[in-house]
DNA sequence: GTTGTCAATATTGGCGCCAATTTATAAATA
DNA sequence: TATTTATAAATTGGCGCCAATATTGACAAC
């Protein structure tokens, strides 16, 4: 598939995928904030061993995905409003800083894919599934972020990106949020094209922190 | 070496434990870069089961600390200098972002504490073993840290300063260096005093990427 | 009707065992 | 002697089993 070109370490490949599908399951809300993870439903549900479910559901703890207690068991983590907020200033953060590296190395290629990549995206938030919309935009941030000249910092806001339940329930509640959404990648695409990294900078600080029209937004 | 009264409300307590014993052994040297971490050495040296060090093992390539291949077993990541130079740039941005909250969250009590604990690593530097200074240092900028106002970010630095192998292999190579480490600290806390944000974020900068004097600097 | 206690059930998590695989050693061949 | 091949040793890693612990449900006491 499109997955990433290279995967030197498809040491335990299956676990990767694994990690990926439950990753996906969470961020569709199969498994909502603060749902216990039983090993068994997990191995049933996708037909893997007690140890690939407790090895992956490990490294999701690293990764501040879920949340393990003694005895208890694996839970998906709930982020409360603070955390959210913390996690958003971070990749704010981050996310404009390779905003300068992306701008300089982007070619007119790359712009081209990424427009494609928009494009996707909008055709997704229109007539897809939540699922094909979650893969829609992840192609297309990950598109984006190849394009920065630090691979580190690449790697870091990938996987802040998918921390706490990235996805629909908190992000895409409504029509006009997705609408926004869409909107903001074809204006991150043309700042890239004007090579305007400052407009670049102010779009992605939008994208992250601005989630749109909100019914509930007194409540934060 | 026996466990004391098994306390079950704290987690996996050993397992904690025992991740940083391993990451203060990398970071001393015990374990360089590129070596095999074999299963049955760790179990015999830290005194655990198998289970315990496989997981650590696990948690420590989630943290980019060691990695994993297949039907081989770990070994201690071996950060090469284009993403030695790429992680010190994203502490950069991140511990510069913290110093605002810092200086404005900074009581006289704090910055008390900070003194004594600076003073402490001049002493570590002076007449303490490497294992006293990394501690030493660690008291020190955890306590740093624990001023900075956005808790998520406090963590990601914290994980991020011991990623590599942070210690006196690529740190305090020499007594000049472990010097300026020690100034460093001194300047950090004055700038605090001070309120003065942007000295700060001067020393802060400074303090991660000019590690001093090296006589093999013309190598990188 | 509510609360407390205790047994039954469900779930997690540690451990030993052994197959799969790699690495080291020795023998054999050119 | 150098190189390849075969054999032995070492190491990793998956799996089932079962004890420790938590949760549920029933039942009794107030």
């Amino acid at each position: 598939m499109q997955d990433t070109a290279k995967s030197p370490e498809d040491a335990e490949g299956e676990n990767i995928n694994l990690s990926e599908l439950i990753v996906r399951d969470i961020n569709i809300g199969i498994f909502g904030p603060g749902e216990w993870l039983k090993q068994v439903d997990l191995e049933q549900r996708y037909g893997v061993t007690r140890i690939a479910v407790r090895r992956v559901l490990d490294e999701l703890v690293a990764k501040r995905l879920v949340e393990h207690i003694h005895n208890r068991g694996y839970r998906v983590y709930a982020l409360g409003p603070k955390q959210r907020r913390e996690v958003s200033e971070i990749r704010t953060l981050l996310e404009t800083a390779a905003a300068g590296g992306i701008v300089e190395q982007a070619t007119k290629q790359d712009i081209e894919e990424l427009t494609v990549l928009a494009e996707n995206f909008k055709q997704a938030a229109y007539y897809g599934t939540i699922l094909e919309q979650i893969d829609a935009n992840r192609n297309f941030h990950n598109r984006l972020l190849e394009l920065c000249t630090n691979e580190s910092l690449t790697e870091l806001i990938m996987e802040l990106r998918q921390r706490g339940p990235a996805a629909p329930v908190t992000r895409w509640r409504t029509v006009a949020q997705l609408a926004k959404a869409t909107e903001d990648h074809f204006r991150i695409v043309d700042a890239i094209r004007r090579r305007d990294v400052e407009g670049l900078k102010a779009v992605i600080t939008s994208h992250i922190n601005d989630k749109g029209p909100n019914l509930d937004l007194s409540k934060e």
